[in-house]
DNA sequence: AAAAAAAATGGGAGCGCTCTCAAGATCTGG
DNA sequence: CCAGATCTTGAGAGCGCTCCCATTTTTTTT
């Protein structure tokens, strides 16, 4: 069977083209009958419009991209994006659009594909994630015309944005381990030239001072949020005897209790820490930690809706929105 | 500015629609110069073809998608996902399409969607992964034109899969495992009703059949491939004292490995452990986990290799694959 | 009941591209 | 050097839909 048209259904139906075309549109102007008649047409031969033809002529795809850059593809499988792309998911199912994956493995790649992202027209809008400040994908995006909202701040003015609140996050973490008296803190963060790392780590660093006390350099470690670095990190911390550590994402957290225990020292006893992300893992984790937990999900389709908003109204129409993090307490601090 | 269309180009070349239609589309019969010509307007202007407009006479879209369905939403905390996707995009990228994602998060919402995703011509070809056997989603898709290719042995003839040989790699397990005579040997599978879950507990039986072993009832649990199930599962086997035990995920062995340590044994010591994915969580384990690995990103491509070779040369072209796994022996047995 | 206003419907153009087909240009061989 | 074959190019139709606008039908008003 070849495919029906919109033809077919009319002709069927015994209207004209444009009173099918105000049915499937559900536009208004046609009476209650005829609706009926062409709807029950459509249902009986399960016509479906052709999604090229109507994009042609009504610019809308009801497609939009998710772009994940390059240098993040290595920590795919960091619980994170699997539950970005659900939050992304069932927000594009909300505003009846599609998401398309855009997972880069290279810069170059990037640039190459990138034209055919952005002018094809083959996108409503984009949600760039992970970027670094001066991204130049991000830019490069931000520099057309298409609606373009970000997740995580981007280094870049007036682009639209989602993020939670590390900053906040962070903060309430140092007070915590403050109020339990803990006074060496050390911090393991993540890549320095990250929004998520400068927040994570000015929040702390905040946080600390809120009690009168500094992190001093060699308190400070980096990774790059996986857990292989969180032990590597916490190697370096080891050596200044820290009493309390403050990793900023729940792999990283579990890397370092493993060095900890690995060390022969028992946690929180020894030193306690405190994870950042509220994945299950950090339930599942010997002790159980204790972690920030940010609404990964709920930041993806709050993404989703924003793009919505701006398809709609216009970009000028929205303004960033910050979620928060919620302190899980469990027996690692 | 508004979008370059293709007479904008023409215009600016001296030529006609045609002959940029040509060079766009690598055609021959294009004198040499006349190309150059045409490409230096293209590259200046930065004009890039409308995607609608080139389906909507091409029937192509170069996007395709990929489906998830309902029943597993909930482990996508499993690395296995990711790396698929991974996978897959990498493969889409070498056939110049893109990848859109179909996640559902309900049965109903596959009767509802499946429409749009099949009929609307938005899709050059589907793949479906983790399906049950009988699972109407794919019984439907099949039942269309739309070029399909199954990840995992689909329950219905005449489907091109994918799989990973999840029987010989069980199978070499339960050797494996009778080779170091190892004589109570349990069982932790997945889904009973998932084809993966059948096919490792086939090849397990058969591996110890070999050398004479039964399987008892009591050594077998089943759990739904996380790490919580594992847990539970292996409870339940602790009751009947067995000195290995072989999980058909990672994720289960993890838990399994946990609910022994939880019991005062040890690993290999008391009871050997064998997982089945090969993430890097089962090398960081403590003890790092034995276990078979599968190529999932492989998996992922090779799909989208056999749904190029469909579009391409139709599907009775295409022989289903099935990839070797791995032991990988580590320390847990 | 006729005139004016409102609502419903149909016809036509056109979105930006590809592809067929015919015409023009270039290249063969005798 | 010209008939025939080959290559290159351009014109035109049309993919399936939406949207504007003119026409017809219905409703409201006087």
């Amino acid at each position: 069977m070849a495919r029906l048209t919109l033809e077919d259904v009319d002709a069927l139906a015994g209207v004209s083209r444009s009173t099918v075309s105000r049915v499937i549109n559900n536009a208004a102007s046609v009476r209650p009958e005829v609706r009926a008649r062409v709807e029950a047409v459509i249902s009986q031969t399960g016509y479906v419009p052709n999604a090229a033809a109507r994009s042609l002529v009504s610019n809308r795809t009801g497609v939009i991209g998710l772009v994940i850059p390059s240098h993040v593809s290595n920590l795919f499988e960091d619980p994170y994006f699997a539950r970005l792309i659900q939050g992304v998911t069932s927000g594009a199912k909300q505003i009846s659009s599609t998401l398309t994956l855009f997972l880069f493995e290279s810069e170059e790649e990037e640039r190459e594909v990138s034209p055919r992202v952005v002018e094809s027209g083959f996108l409503d809008g984009v949600i760039v994630t992970a970027t670094r400040p001066g991204n130049s994908l991000m830019r490069k995006i931000a520099a057309t015309d298409l609606p373009l909202v970000a997740i995580g701040r981007p280094g870049i003015d007036g682009i639209p944005y989602v993020d939670v609140d590390n900053r906040a996050g962070a903060f309430r973490a140092a007070r915590f381990l403050r109020e339990k008296n803990y006074v060496r803190c050390g911090f393991i963060g993540g890549p320095e030239n990250t929004s998520t790392g400068e927040d994570r780590l000015a929040g702390f660093i905040d946080g600390l001072a809120e009690f009168g006390t500094a992190l001093p350099n060699n308190l400070r470690a980096f990774g790059d949020f996986s857990e292989g670095s969180g032990y590597t990190a916490m190697s370096e911390l080891l050596d200044h005897s820290p009493d309390a550590v403050f990793a900023a994402s729940d792999g990283m957290a579990l890397g370092a209790i493993r060095r900890i225990q690995d060390a022969g020292l028992s946690i929180p006893q020894d030193i306690a820490v405190i994870g950042f992300d509220g994945f299950t893992k950090a339930e599942t984790a010997q002790p159980p930690l204790t972690t920030l937990r940010q609404p990964v999900s709920v930041t993806g389709s709050k993404a989703v809706e924003m793009l919505h908003q701006i398809l709609r109204d216009g970009s000028d129409s929205v303004q960033p929105e910050i979620l928060p993090v919620e302190l899980i307490h469990r027996a690692s601090a």
